[in-house]
DNA sequence: TTATAACCTGGAATCATTCCGAATTGCAGA
DNA sequence: TCTGCAATTCGGAATGATTCCAGGTTATAA
């Protein structure tokens, strides 16, 4: 993952600064789901020497508008950034904030959704809250 | 729909003030689809003297507690709130920022997903990006 | 009518995110 | 390998929706 999408970034004329290696990293880190900008700092600061917060926003933005990871937003918290970016649900515990992923039964067909609304649909948000299976035996 | 609201906050104790009366008039009215709480705060000053944008969150955020209302949280816009508490899609245009409501062909069971994902559902959100029909046409 | 807990309000505080401008650097081409 | 420069980085300041605060006001039960 981490080699695919630095690849792309490569391919769309994006430098590969020692900040940016150290940021998709981190996103490529599976043990790490859904980590917010904070997180992501936190960690790639331990794999390179200099690197400020809003390098990792600007960096964010970028993969974001290349489609490369997607971006949950919230008001109250911090915003959330996934690598999964085929159609599904999360799931989200009020509890622990940890964000799962739950895969569609169904897909949405874009076309299909325009004949019967008249809305063409370009991405899709789906979630559910609740409690997780962790938190719900407390 | 205005009655109603009141009805269920006298029941749990909340007073009626001129303000809070204002701001359910405005949620009320069917026209004013999906406001944010700078249009609730605009509107609701053409019925009522003296008005604070910090009562309009307060309350705002007090009907969301009782569940009369829901809030749909964004990051970078101001938040919305619908008076359509049952489950739908939001239809979010990316152009002209209306919001409009798509009935779900099939409502989800949380007993049934809880047996399948061990995840429990209390509350959801789902929304399409995309372009309305009056935008597309441009 | 009164007592009082609930309510209202303007302004200050919050906090994630963006902006800015000066310094630095990856890398294509020589 | 070296060079030039557009792209990148980064600390600190700005932003903007929302929340907090403390003092004054008021709806409502008795």
């Amino acid at each position: 993952m981490k080699t695919s999408i630095i690849k792309k970034m490569k391919e769309q004329g994006f430098k590969i600064t020692p900040q940016r290696a150290a940021i998709i990293e981190v996103l490529a880190d599976e043990t790490l789901h859904h980590p917010g900008a904070n997180d992501i700092y936190r960690q790639a600061r331990k794999k390179t020497k200099r690197l400020g917060l809003s390098t990792v926003y600007a960096t964010l933005n970028e993969l974001c508008r290349l489609g490369i990871i997607k971006m949950l937003e919230f008001d109250k918290k911090e915003n959330r950034y996934e690598g999964n970016i085929n159609p599904h649900i999360n799931l989200i515990c009020k509890n622990c904030n940890r964000i799962l992923d739950y895969n569609l039964p169904v897909s949405i067909d874009p076309k299909e959704f325009l004949k019967k609304s008249r809305f063409w649909v370009t991405d899709t948000r789906l979630e559910y809250y609740g409690y997780c299976r962790e938190c719900r035996k407390k």
